[in-house]
DNA sequence: TATTATACTGTATATAATCACAGTAATCAA
DNA sequence: TTGATTACTGTGATTATATACAGTATAATA
């Protein structure tokens, strides 16, 4: 599917804000309106083009007949446990998709790791909570890390970072720091916890 | 604004789904056709009649000007600190709604509570979690509960009931348990805990 | 250099669609 | 028993809309 052209992007934009706000697709003559053309014929060889890159299907003789071809939203992957070795993001890994509601909670998800053991229980993470993970802002110190050392992911407190020594803390006094050589052993930092889901039965 | 008739509902539902299906309105002989009618002016008087009664708007002129008048969806409230006396749900309670989407957690959460104090810490329910409770069903031992007593609505678990009396674990040592007799003491149950958000900073 | 894609104007027309008007018939409330 | 509401058929005028055809002009592609 190729790109769309600015001025066959506009248009596009043009019919999914009409179908937002009036719930209906634009007629050409709508298009030619809006946009300043003379001709409604105008609209209607930019729809053509638009449908030829697959964007949208025109319904031949259908009045205001535009639908967008809208790949679908398939979710916020949910990750339960991690294969050993390859990206976390992995086909393989996805437990299953929950739709994105923006606003659920205030930071972006990228995808949702399943809890697995005990090992944060101080910091109120419990087995089977899901994590809200934000793979894109830096780790920082003190913040809650998903990490993968070597092949095994793993959720810890940040406790401090060097080109020497990486401190992952533990919140379960029963579990000791993890400390880690990078230049010793792979050390990937997978993302920053930012949320918090829990099913209570 | 009145009920509509079986016949005007079908053709609402039709109107819905043709929505939901292609993403445009139907026309009138669109209507007409699925429904049977041999003239498409049967569609169009009972479009005024569901447009009179409140449920769609009509666009004159417009080809497939149908607007679907749904009330927008104010998504559940969260509800901060409640007020002393009147009902939880009261509109002064509700700090924002959070847009409803479904399969996020697994139970119907009718409303968000955000969470005062610790009494819970050691079921991993901190201060400022937002807890979702769902009102319908019967509380049961074993579970957190929202209860009310007198004018003080509490978060706690469910240790015992009888008609006698009410005993609500704190789940932190810290706190004892509160006992209450509700022949004496008015206590309301708003709902079982059945889920849990946490924004983490 | 010819061809194709982009980005339009301008005209015209068949048909898609709204919508008014004229009926029929059944049900229900005043 | 009169009027209002519901639930349609049937016809047709008007207008809304899609869409073909004929151009112009520019930029990119082969």
């Amino acid at each position: 599917m190729k790109g769309l052209t600015k001025r066959q992007q506009e248009i596009l934009d043009l019919i999914k804000s009409n179908l937002e706000d009036n719930g209906l697709p634009p007629t050409r003559a709508d298009i030619a309106r809006t946009l300043g053309f003379k001709s409604p014929n105008a609209a209607e060889q930019h729809l053509r083009a638009i449908e030829k890159k697959g964007f949208i299907s025109i319904l031949a003789g259908a009045s205001r007949g535009i639908i967008l071809n809208t790949e679908e939203d398939l979710g916020i992957p949910v990750i339960g446990l991690v294969a050993a070795g390859g990206p976390i993001l992995a086909q393989e890994n996805i437990e299953k998709r929950i739709p994105q509601a923006q606003n659920i909670l205030s930071n972006k998800i990228d995808y949702y790791l399943r809890v697995k053991g005990d090992s944060m229980v101080d910091v109120g993470i419990y087995e089977n909570d899901l994590l809200g993970v934000n793979k894109e802002n830096p780790v920082k110190v003190g913040s809650i890390v998903i990490a993968r050392i070597g092949e095994e992911v793993t959720v810890k407190t940040l406790e401090s970072i060097s080109s020497k020594q990486v401190v992952l803390k533990a919140e379960n006094s029963e579990y000791s720091n993890i400390e880690i050589n990078p230049e010793k052993d792979e050390i990937v930092f997978e993302g920053t916890c930012v949320g918090l889901l829990r099913d209570i039965s």
